[in-house]
DNA sequence: GCAAGGTC
C-alpha cells in the first residue's frame, strides 16, 4: 500500500481525486477521512499534529524559575490525537510513503513531522513531492518526479519553534510572577505579538508628543461663461508648490489682496492622460485590506473566507502569493460567470477583450495560489449577507485583475490675481477599464470645466481657512497587517489571530486599536531589560538564522545555543529589577480599572471581579471601605476616557462582541434605579393568580435579566409556587443597568423576562389575549425610525428564544442560514438535537441534507 | 496556564 499525507483534508481530498481521475472514495478512520483507490491511501493532517513543550516538571509557574525554562528541554508530544493514531496505523500497513504537505517552510516542518512518526512504526522509503497549487498538471507532475524531505529547511523551522517558546514562556512567566498575575490575566510577550505592540504604543507616543501647528489656506470661486470651480491660492516654496501658509500675517496680506478683486485671469492649462492600472491578484494582506475597507476585522474577513474555501466557492485564502499559475486560465474561469444573474455581463465584457492578460505584483512563492474563485457558483440562498459581500469581492477582484486599465484625464488650471497664483485641479474619466467591474475602489471624478489660457474669470467668495496640522492617524487593522508584513513579523495565517491576541490580553481596545496603560508598561519594560523581544531586528536575526540552517552553514543546535545565552544574559539583567517592574506593571494594571474617587472615603473606585467571576466596581481601601456597585452582567468592562460630571467616575463600557454597548457612569445608574418605581402590568404567570399548574417559565440560561447580578439570589422557589400566591409581574430596574419584567414576590419567585437595555419603555393600552399582558413598545429618543413594538414581553421572549436557537444551529459549522431553516422546518432548531437523529432519516426527509454532513455535526457536537 | 505556527 502507498500512503500520501498532505497538510490539511481538503488538500487531501483534491490530490485523491485528481490521482484517482475521480475513483477514490473516501472511509472514515478515528474520525479522520482516508481517500482509497486501487493500492493508495491519502489522508490529510490538519497542520501541525504535534506541537513543542517543556517536560511537565516545568509546568507549574510557581515552582519553576522562569530563568531555570531557558535550559530546559524542549521536547515534542502528538497534540491530535485521532489523527496521529490514524497515521501511525496506516503507517504500519504502508510499503511507501509521500509526503505532500504545503510547499513552504512551515510544510517542511509539518512533513517532517509526519516523518517522524512514520519511521516510529516502519522503515519504509519516504519521498516527498512538491507542488504550488492543487490543478491537474502540478499534481501530477510532482508526483511522477518525487523528491525527498529537505531536513535542513525543517531544522530552520523547529528552531523557530524552540526560539520562540523558550523566549516566550520564560519572559511571560518573568512577568506575570512580577507583577502576581497568575490568573488568567497574566502577562505575555513573544517575539511576534510584542513588536506589533509596540508598533501600535509607538504610533500612540507620536500621537501624544504632537504639537499641532497653525497654517491657513486661502481659496477662491473662479466663474468662466458658463462654469464655475474652487480653486486654492498656493505660492512657491523653495522650488516646490506649496499650499499651506504658515504665518498669520501673510496669510491676511493675500487674503486681503484677493478680496479685494473680482477677477482672476487663466495663465495655464495643463491637461494630461494617466493610466490607471488594474489591482494586483489578491494575496491575503491585500484581502484583508480589501474586505477592510468593507467593514470587516481582519479576524472576520479571515474567517469568512475560510468558509467560502471549504464550501469550495474560493480558493485557499492563506497566502502570500500574488502571481497567478501558469494553468490557471483566465478565459475558462470567466466562462463559469457567464449566465450568472449578477456576474455574466461583466464576465461576458470581459471575455470580448482582444486579449486577456492577467496583472501580477512582485511576490511570487510557492505556497498557494493568489486567492481567486475556483468557478464553482454558490446557488442562489446558500450564502449568507456577509459571505456574498465577501465572495463577490473575490469574484470582482479577479475580474479586475484580468480588465483593462482605467483611463483618466488630469486637468490642471492656474489663475492669476493680484500676481498671485490660483489652482484647480480636475479628473475625469475616460476609460473605465477595471473600475467597470470593480467597484471597490474610488472611480470619482472632480470635473474642472474647460477653460483656455487668458481667459479672465470673475472671483467670488474669498475665504481664508485657518487650520492646524493633525496628529497622526492610529492604525486600523489592516494597515496593522501590512506594518506587521513589512517587517517580517508573523504569517499570512497568523496576523490576524495575533491582533485579535492583543485585544484579548487586554493591551489594545477598541478600532483602530488603542494601548491600553498596561501595554505600555509592558512595552516600556521591555524596552529597558529585553529590548530584544519588542524590536522587529529578533524576527530578523532569526529569518537569517533560518536562512542558514536551511543551507547547511548552521545547525539548529547552534543557532538555538546562542539564542539561549542571550536570553540568559537579559535574565542576568532583570534579576535585580523584579520588583520595580513587577511594582510598575500593577500600577499601570490598576490605572486601566480605576474609574475614579468613592463617594464614602475618597479612595479609588476600581473595575474588580468577584469569586465567581462577575465583574462590580469596588473601593480599593477595601477591607475597610466595603463600597461597591453593580455592573451589567453581559460583556467584559472597559473604563472609557470620558467622565461623569456629577460623580467624577470614568464611563463604563461593556465589551461583548456585537452586544457591546456603553454603560455610562455605574453611580449614576444605581441611583436611576434605585428611584425608578416597579410599574406592575399583570399577574405573574408563575405564581399569580391564574398561575398554571404546569411549569411555564421564561428559562432562559444566558438571559441578562436572569442572571443579573442583584437579582439572582435565593434558593429555588419552584415546589412551592406552583400555586397562587398572589404575585404580580413589574417592569423593574435593576442597579445594574438592566431591565426586565420580574415577579414582585422576587427572591421568592424569580420569574422574569428580559428587556433591551436602550429606549423608553411605552405600556401600550392593548392587551395580549393569551397571556393578558399589556404590548410594550420602546421609544428610543436618538432615533428617528419608528418606535420598536416589541409586544407581550412573554410572546417576544419565547420568539427571542426560537431566533437564538436557529443561530446556534447556524453556528454549528457547516450549517448555512438556509440549512438551519429546513432544519428548524422539521423540529431540529437546537445543536442538541442534532445529536439524537438518525443521519439517514434526516437526510431522506430534508432536501439538501446529507447524511454524512450530519454525521460531521454530530461528531463535532460529540467534542 | 506560557510562544508562534499550522488548521477548523
Amino acid at each position: 500500500m502507498e500512503l500520501i499525507i498532505t497538510e490539511k483534508e481538503n488538500a487531501a481530498r483534491r490530490i485523491a481525486e485528481i490521482l484517482s481521475d475521480g475513483a477514490a472514495t473516501a472511509e472514515r478512520e478515528n474520525g479522520v477521512n482516508v481517500y482509497r483507490w486501487g493500492t493508495k491511501r491519502c489522508m490529510g493532517l490538519s497542520g501541525h499534529v504535534v506541537g513543542v513543550d517543556f517536560p511537565p516538571e516545568y509546568s507549574d509557574w510557581r515552582d519553576v524559575e522562569p530563568a531555570e525554562l531557558v535550559a530546559a528541554d524542549v521536547v515534542k508530544s502528538a497534540t491530535q490525537e485521532n489523527i496521529v493514531a490514524t497515521l501511525r496505523k496506516l503507517a504500519r500497513r504502508a510499503d511507501e510513503a509521500t509526503i505532500a504537505t504545503d510547499y513552504d517552510r512551515e510544510g517542511e516542518l509539518i512533513g517532517k513531522e509526519a516523518y517522524e512518526l512514520i519511521r516510529e512504526e516502519t522503515d519504509v522509503p519516504v519521498d516527498r513531492v512538491r507542488f504550488s497549487s492543487i490543478t491537474d498538471r502540478e499534481v501530477r507532475e510532482a508526483f511522477a518526479n518525487p523528491d525527498e524531505i529537505d531536513f535542513d529547511l525543517a531544522a530552520a523551522g523547529e528552531a523557530r519553534q524552540v526560539i520562540d517558546l523558550v523566549w516566550g514562556a520564560a519572559l511571560t512567566r518573568f512577568l506575570s510572577l512580577s507583577a502576581r498575575q497568575l490568573g488568567d490575566d497574566f502577562i505575555s510577550v513573544g517575539r511576534v505579538q510584542s513588536p506589533t505592540l509596540k508598533l501600535i504604543v509607538d504610533r500612540e507616543r507620536e500621537i501624544q508628543a504632537f504639537d499641532p501647528e497653525d497654517y491657513w489656506e486661502i481659496f477662491g470661486d473662479l466663474q468662466g461663461d458658463d462654469a464655475a470651480f474652487e480653486a486654492q491660492y498656493f505660492y512657491d516654496d523653495d522650488g516646490s508648490e506649496a499650499e499651506r501658509v504658515w504665518d498669520e500675517a501673510t496669510a491676511e496680506s493675500v487674503y486681503e489682496d484677493l478680496a479685494a478683486l473680482d477677477a482672476a485671469t487663466v495663465t495655464s492649462v495643463r491637461e494630461r492622460t494617466r493610466t490607471d492600472a488594474p489591482p494586483e491578484p489578491f494575496n491575503t494582506t491585500a484581502f484583508i485590506s480589501a474586505a477592510g475597507s468593507l467593514g470587516y476585522s481582519a479576524q472576520r474577513a479571515m474567517s469568512l473566507a475560510e468558509e467560502l474555501y471549504t464550501a469550495g466557492y474560493m480558493t485557499y485564502p492563506r497566502t502570500d502569493n500574488t502571481v497567478y499559475p501558469e494553468d490557471l486560465e483566465p478565459d475558462e474561469l470567466l466562462d463559469e460567470f457567464v449566465g450568472s444573474s449578477t456576474f455574466g455581463e461583466d464576465a461576458e465584457s470581459l471575455l470580448e477583450q482582444d486579449e486577456i492578460v492577467p496583472t501580477e505584483g512582485d511576490e511570487e512563492t510557492t505556497d498557494h495560489p493568489p486567492i481567486h474563485p475556483t468557478g464553482e457558483l454558490p446557488p442562489r440562498g446558500e450564502l449568507d449577507d456577509d459571505e456574498w459581500e465577501i465572495y463577490e469581492l473575490v469574484v470582482r477582484r479577479f475580474f479586475a485583475t484580468v480588465a483593462e486599465p482605467a483611463k483618466w484625464a488630469h486637468l490642471r488650471v492656474v489663475a492669476e490675481a493680484a500676481g498671485h497664483s490660483l489652482k484647480a485641479n480636475g479628473k475625469r474619466l475616460l476609460e473605465p477599464g477595471y473600475h467597470a467591474v470593480y467597484p471597490y475602489s474610488s472611480a470619482s471624478e472632480n470635473v474642472v470645466p474647460a477653460v483656455s489660457e487668458g481667459d479672465a474669470l470673475t472671483m467670488s467668495d474669498v475665504s481664508l481657512d485657518a487650520k492646524q496640522t493633525q496628529p497622526p492617524r492610529r492604525y486600523g487593522q489592516s494597515r496593522l497587517i501590512k506594518k506587521m508584513e513589512d517587517f517580517g513579523l508573523g504569517t499570512k495565517s497568523t496576523r490576524h489571530n495575533t491582533i485579535e491576541k492583543l485585544y484579548d490580553r487586554g493591551y489594545i481596545e477598541g478600532d483602530p486599536p488603542r494601548p491600553t496603560t498596561l501595554a505600555e508598561a509592558v512595552v516600556e519594560a521591555a524596552e529597558e531589560f529585553a529590548d530584544r523581544i519588542v524590536s522587529e531586528e529578533m524576527t530578523a536575526q532569526m529569518e537569517a538564522d533560518m536562512s542558514a540552517i536551511a543551507s547547511g552553514e548552521a545547525t539548529l543546535d547552534e543557532v538555538t545555543a546562542e539564542s539561549r545565552e542571550m536570553l540568559d544574559r537579559v535574565f542576568e539583567e532583570l534579576a535585580d529589577s523584579r520588583e520595580e517592574v513587577g511594582d510598575y506593571l500593577q500600577e499601570s494594571l490598576k490605572a486601566d480599572k480605576t474609574l475614579g474617587p468613592c463617594p464614602e472615603c475618597g479612595e479609588d473606585l476600581l473595575v474588580r471581579r468577584s469569586r465567581q467571576g462577575s465583574y462590580f466596581v469596588g473601593c480599593d481601601g477595601f477591607p475597610e471601605c466595603r463600597f461597591t456597585l453593580p455592573l451589567p452582567s453581559t460583556g467584559e468592562p472597559q473604563v472609557l476616557d470620558d467622565s461623569c460630571e456629577d460623580h467624577g467616575l470614568n464611563h463604563v463600557k461593556m465589551l461583548a462582541g456585537r452586544d457591546t454597548f456603553v454603560h455610562g457612569c455605574p453611580r449614576c445608574e444605581a441611583e436611576k434605579a434605585d428611584e425608578t418605581d416597579d410599574e406592575v402590568i399583570g399577574a405573574c404567570p408563575e405564581c399569580g393568580e391564574g398561575a398554571a399548574p404546569e411549569e411555564q417559565r421564561g428559562e432562559g440560561g444566558d438571559s441578562e435579566a436572569q442572571s443579573a447580578s442583584d437579582h439572582s439570589s435565593g434558593q429555588s422557589p419552584r415546589e412551592e409556587t406552583a400555586e397562587a400566591h398572589g404575585g404580580k409581574l413589574a417592569i423593574k430596574r435593576l442597579r445594574s443597568g438592566s431591565r426586565l419584567v420580574g415577579c414582585t414576590r422576587y427572591p421568592d419567585c424569580e420569574y422574569s423576562l428580559p428587556l433591551p437595555r436602550n429606549g423608553d419603555i411605552v405600556v401600550g393600552e392593548d392587551r395580549c389575549a393569551e397571556h393578558d399582558l399589556p404590548e410594550i413598545s420602546i421609544v428610543d429618543d436618538e432615533d428617528d425610525d419608528d418606535p420598536w413594538e416589541l409586544g407581550c414581553p412573554i410572546c417576544n421572549y419565547a420568539e427571542y428564544q426560537a431566533r437564538n436557537a436557529i443561530d446556534d444551529l447556524e453556528d454549528l459549522n457547516g450549517i448555512g442560514g438556509a440549512t438551519a431553516e429546513k432544519l428548524a422546518a422539521v423540529g431540529i432548531d437546537e445543536p442538541a438535537d442534532l445529536r439524537a437523529v438518525e443521519p439517514d432519516e434526516i437526510a431522506a426527509n430534508v432536501q439538501g441534507v446529507s447524511a454524512s454532513q450530519i454525521e460531521d455535526w454530530q461528531a463535532e457536537l460529540a467534542d
